[in-house]
DNA sequence: GACAAAATAGACTAGACAGTCTAGTCTAGC
DNA sequence: GCTAGACTAGACTGTCTAGTCTATTTTGTC
């Protein structure tokens, strides 16, 4: 029997086949299309999710998660750890996938608030508890001014996805005098730590 | 005869009608809804606009526009410069105007590339580009480091409309705890001259 | 007042889509 | 082989919406 010929294998592929859909199209997907693309009858849908509602909560519940970064050691060299962070936030805000569940996301917010909210704290906002934490760390052991954390991380991530996340999000392609990507996380870190830097 | 009676007073009304109807439902915002927001029968839009495509392109392009600042004077206090702009594009990008216009528009730029690209050069773009022709002459007078402009004013303005305007768009209320607005522009300012100080 | 342009209400078409239903097929375990 | 439950294709319902059409009324101009 071939993987995924019923049940959870199912499951699978339709979420599989949502989550391309709604972040290419957003909720506008029809259930008609989600079904063709995962293979499977329109009713297997409603059986298996309920209604488009629920099955939109579902799979974007599934696609978004925490950055979990591994910031926390006691023995760390500042700026690259940053460094880290950063590339790795901005490949999670900038990759065509991260852009469509955050357009999705951002256009049915007012439709779903609770989910809208759900998916904010599990995902911007918990990345920037970290990185806040990260930071205090860095703030108490003399490496950096001593400011209010929260906001020093939302900083940084405004730096990494704001004006750029944006741009993308309008279709517009990068002007080609800009800065490459390593380049620009680099100096996005240096122009973060000369900011909070001990006076 | 009473003021918008007919031409283009019923046109003032249609726009207005339906630039608050695509900020409140986006693009999905209905021809009849708009209509009857407008107090005019749906056959006028179609007498007006031709459809509803060109409709939305009008009324998106007629409250868009670049900020223009006074930022250009050659005697002036960079400090209080950047603080006047950061608090008037602050307001540009997170009141409920602003976050409703873009949430429209994001949602739709995959549909309309064009428009979106337009809105794009002459909303941010502009706005950056304006900043950093004023950051540039505070560069070759010696109170800035000198680095890329744009990629310094993009900065300032991911500083200023990245994070928070997420929240606003998710719809998630500020935490208590937070800095007010005067005292987050004031330190957003401060952190992005002391990031971009002379050594 | 007469005339022409524009606006109005509201019926209508055509198409899309969520969700339901039916009749029949496939699969697994016994 | 038999049965139960899941799956399938596809027809069907009801609703919503963009856009059209028509018959009527309003408005501005002469």
């Amino acid at each position: 029997m071939e993987a995924g010929t019923s049940g959870a294998g199912k499951r699978k592929a339709v979420c599989d086949a949502a989550i391309q859909a709604f972040i290419e199209d957003g909720y506008a997907a029809s259930m008609d299309s989600i079904a063709s693309r995962a293979g499977v009858a329109k009713q297997t849908l409603y059986n298996q999710f309920g209604s488009k509602e629920q099955l939109f909560a579902e799979v974007i519940r599934l696609n978004v998660d925490a950055i979990t970064l591994s910031l926390d050691g006691p023995d760390f060299d500042l700026r690259v750890s940053l460094l880290r962070f950063v590339e790795a936030f901005r490949y999670r805000a900038l990759s065509q996938w991260g852009l469509g569940l955050h357009r999705a996301l951002i256009a049915e917010a007012p439709r779903f608030p609770k989910l809208a909210r759900l998916i904010f704290e599990t995902g911007p906002a918990s990345a920037r508890d970290a990185l806040a934490r990260f930071l205090r760390l860095a703030m108490e052991s003399g490496q950096l001014r001593k400011v209010d954390a929260h906001f020093a991380a939302e900083l940084l991530m405004s730096m990494v996805a704001g004006f750029e996340r944006v741009r993308l999000l309008y279709g517009v392609k990068a002007d080609p005098v800009a800065l490459n990507e390593k380049q620009r996380c680099a100096a996005i870190v240096d122009c973060f730590l000369n900011g909070l830097a001990i006076e």
